[in-house]
DNA sequence: TCGAACATTGACATCCATGTAAAGGTCAAA
DNA sequence: TTTGACCTTTACATGGATGTCAATGTTCGA
């Protein structure tokens, strides 16, 4: 599909499409004229960008982690690198510090409203 | 205390303590001589700041949530404004879907690491 | 064949969190 | 009294994610 199409069904804009490219995170085909030849799987894909993006894990991370989140549960383990091992246990420890940070605010932004139910 | 000490014992550097201030969220007294004064409270205060933003939260959102926030887990409740309340429990449900999406992409990555040590 | 809709690249603008520097005031200790 | 450490404000710079625009090429339907 073209990029029009793939901005309509994710509802990310081409100018980010374009620049996710630019940043590495996709690779879309090239039509003979040019045009951005989008495959059906990169749907998935820009939603997820998307969703860590909003997470607040930038692009360069996302680059480093994409090739391990298999969108199909595929798990195909390419490249037993101790090196990007490593890598990847770092980002996994510091998403599990963030997850239980965000947690505690949650859970102090909870028994605030509740305070508040009970006045 | 004052900015430099405070930037010692938090970590976080003076530019960034008048970047804070200057974004509401902290507001230290100030000396005759013009120099900022830190109550002991705001230690801990900025840390928490820090660990927000460091998990992704931008500072307008932080403004918002610190009142409610409160170091001591006193929970007093200055004012059951009905909009004040819409806000927060928004902003706890924005946290929440952000902890299951954090959730999914620390899961899926220690499953890619399982299958690395499986090979 | 022409216009509308869609692509392309490239550039410039903005917001946010930061770094860094300039020009100057305060204060304590040598 | 001067030096050095610390503070002030102001400003300009940068990097990342995003908006917007200009100039141009492609395709398709009236």
């Amino acid at each position: 599909m073209r990029i029009g199409e793939l901005a309509n069904r994710t509802g990310v804009p081409t100018r980010m499409l374009r620049y996710y490219e630019e940043q590495g995170l996709i690779t879309p085909l090239r039509l003979e004229n040019g045009y951005r030849d989008y495959d059906e799987y990169l749907v998935e894909r820009v939603l997820k960008i998307r969703r860590l993006l909003d997470s607040g894990v930038p692009t360069r991370i996302i680059r480093d982690m994409l090739p391990c989140l298999n969108d199909i549960g595929s798990t195909i383990v390419a490249d037993p690198d101790p090196e990007l091992r490593a890598m990847l246990v770092d980002q996994r420890d510091k998403l599990a510090e963030r997850i239980v940070l965000l947690q505690q605010n949650r859970d102090a932004l909870t028994r605030y409203i509740d305070a508040m139910d009970h006045a």
